[in-house]
RNA sequence: GCGGUCAUAGCUCAGUGGAUUAGAGCAACUGCCUUCUAAGCAGUGGGUCGGGGGUUCGAGUCCCUCUGGCCGCGCCA
């Protein structure tokens, strides 16, 4: 399963004595026991326990006589990474041979290096991931955050798994929101004011709008409203290439899309693909008439177009044409999977949405199912972000907060902290960007995405605890201790010294970096990994102040500075995938 | 109304296929900078894991039910 890391997994499979044992009593493979033991440092009862629970049922024997049974068959020699295995109360424990440990792990890091705890779970397969997917014209606000930011984490996280990973951003650059613009434009806008600051003008044009409409309440006017009629003409005429409309919606979009450029360069955040809804536009008709042919085309009485998808359990039909025969959401998504299976076969798609389309896209899914599409779709949820005072986010109420904003603010106060330290402005600028953004990042990485979210300056821009600049002081810390060292990067690892407590559970830990690496691909949470990256720190932290490096004596000394070195490059690395960036010095 | 999702310490959250004594961070209190960066460390107090049933030798974790919050339910995206 981990073919080049994991060489802990791999000693568990290979350590003959045990694998032996368990196969002579209960014909229990290597791999099958690999799966059932579990890591439990810091545990004074052992390093590794095997729990015989779930062996008590298939064997007709109660959990202790398992564990008993093995304890008195296994017999460790010297060569063996145990040293004893202890029964107690259904639990097999066991004792790690450190010397043996250690230098299997640090041995594996060696070898590795920066691609250390990397996977080739993947290999071969590639998944497009969709993610960020601002809708142009509105303002890139920090509800966007979290699809961006989860969604280039798992881009990373999943490369680093071994996948080819495709990053799209679907860009909301289509739609009846652009007739909306376009009438508001055209009736209300003045083009020089919108040049000067785009997002903030045609935001203002977007809320009148609404305003006019009547569309601000919480009640939803009646049907037929005169305003949102027209602006559906004016969608239904750039569909159709009306050229005075379709030059306004270029001109809209590539204004807002500088401006959108301008954010992603500041969060770091990339892509491989750009492809908003427009570039699907004469890709839709294809995806009718396939709806047709697999005879799920309805038409309703009053000229739409539908999907029903009643046996599936799910009693709103998927709309695919409006009764203007203009096309929806929907019809591009699903021009968008056909064009993405073509010209990339994909093993899966992850659409990292918020959690309030669930509806729609287990729409999108089962119809993708009954056009017949390959693709494994996921839907990779997450909860809403809200204001604590007003609730629910609303781009047509005006009540957004910007992301840049945010992020400038997140700088500024990074700065401010740093007042009076002897660094020059330069410095000063390059900590406040990565400690700042890493804050909002790791804030919104580090729980689970399902959970909703409440918008809390302070909580997003937490230098202590559990935040970024804690994971980022433990690097630059450990760095600091490595360049007074001149380290020799190329040293290598001195066996037969004994190890601390401090070491041993620095190496317990970084020996299990492909395994959350594993967990973090597997479910699409990258939380898993930072709160992995904090424990580590943590216990790295505990190492730097109880073991002073610099002043310990040969061959300590070299030793500890390797896991040093180890401890950072894992560190790095790990908070490269959640896309936050270390300093040398902080 | 129907469907989804969540509920763990005062607050914000971890808790990976059930399994040895439920963990962090913040806040509060007590200590620690002449020794590798105090954005730090050590310690104290704080939890009937929303309520109630059930399955199991064993449930924060699985099932049922109730309560509460959030979200969604055809021409928006």
């Amino acid at each position: 399963m981990f073919e080049r890391t994991g060489l802990l997994m791999n000693f568990y499979t290979a350590d003959k004595a045990l694998s032996e044992a368990a196969d002579i009593l209960y014909s229990l493979t290597g791999e099958e026991l690999s799966s059932m033991i579990k890591f439990t440092p810091g545990d004074p009862k052992g390093d590794v326990v095997l729990p015989c629970f779930s062996l008590a049922k298939s064997r007709k024997k109660s959990p202790g006589v398992i564990s008993g049974e093995l304890a008195n068959k296994v017999s460790f020699g010297s060569d063996s990474l145990f040293l004893k295995a202890e029964s107690v109360g259904g639990y097999l424990n066991f004792f790690l041979n450190y010397e043996k440990f250690a230098e299997g792990v640090v041995g594996d890091f060696l070898l590795m290096k920066e691609t250390y705890g990397s996977l080739s779970l993947g290999a071969g397969k590639k998944v497009v991931i969709d993610y960020s997917s601002p809708n142009i014209a509105k303002p890139f606000s920090i509800g966007h955050l979290r699809s961006t930011n989860i969604g280039a984490s798992l881009r990373n996280i999943l490369s680093f798994a071994g996948y080819e990973v495709i990053g799209d951003n679907h860009l909301g650059d289509w739609g009846t929101q652009f007739g909306k613009l376009i009438y508001a434009y055209i009736n209300w806008g003045d083009r020089e004011k919108i040049e000067k600051d785009p997002i903030k003008e045609l935001l203002a044009l977007y809320v009148k709008f609404h305003d006019e409409a009547g569309l601000l309440g919480d009640e939803r006017p009646e049907k037929g409203n005169e305003l949102e009629e027209s602006a559906r003409g004016y969608f239904k005429r750039l569909e159709e290439g009306d050229p005075e409309i379709t030059a306004l919606w270029k001109w809209i979009r590539d204004i807002s899309l500088k401006d959108f450029q301008r954010v992603y360069d500041m969060l770091g955040v990339s892509f491989e693909e750009i492809l908003g809804e427009s570039f699907y536009n004469d890709k839709m008709q294809e995806i009718i008439d396939l709806a047709e042919s697999c005879g799920i085309l309805e038409k309703d009485t009053d000229g739409s177009e539908l999907v029903r998808l009643d046996k599936f359990g799910i009693d709103t039909p998927l709309l695919l044409r409006k009764k203007d025969g203009a096309s929806l959401y929907a019809t591009r998504d699903l021009a968008a999977l056909l064009y993405r299976e073509r010209r990339w076969a994909p093993e899966k798609i992850l659409y990292v949405v918020g959690e309030e389309q669930r509806l729609y896209f287990n729409q999108l899914f089962e119809t993708a199912n009954l056009l017949g599409f390959k693709s494994k779709c996921e839907h990779v949820s997450f909860g809403l972000m809200t204001l604590p005072s007003e609730g629910k986010f609303s781009t047509r109420k005006g009540n957004v907060i910007f992301l840049e904003d945010v992020l400038k603010e997140a700088h500024d106060r990074v700065k401010a902290f740093l007042d009076g330290r002897d660094l020059d402005e330069e410095a000063k600028n390059n900590i406040a960007d990565a400690v700042g953004i890493g804050a909002v990042k790791y804030n919104d990485l580090s729980q689970n995405r399902k959970k909703t979210v409440a918008f809390d300056w302070n909580k997003m821009l937490a230098m202590d605890g559990n935040s970024s600049p804690y994971l980022q002081y433990g690097y630059s810390r450990a760095r600091a201790i490595l360049r007074k060292a001149n380290f020799d990067f190329s040293a290598s690892w001195n066996t037969g010294v004994d190890l601390l407590d401090e070491e041993r559970n620095l190496i317990n830990k970084l020996s299990s970096f492909h395994m959350v690496v594993e967990s973090a691909s597997a479910q699409f949470y990258p939380h898993l990994l930072a709160t992995w990256l904090f424990e580590l720190t943590q216990i790295f932290t505990a190492f730097y102040t109880n073991v002073k490096v610099l002043a310990s004596e040969e061959p300590y000394r070299q030793n500890r500075l390797m896991l040093i070195d180890f401890y950072s490059s894992v560190v790095k690395r790990g908070l490269a995938l959640l896309g936050i960036s270390v300093l040398e010095e902080m």
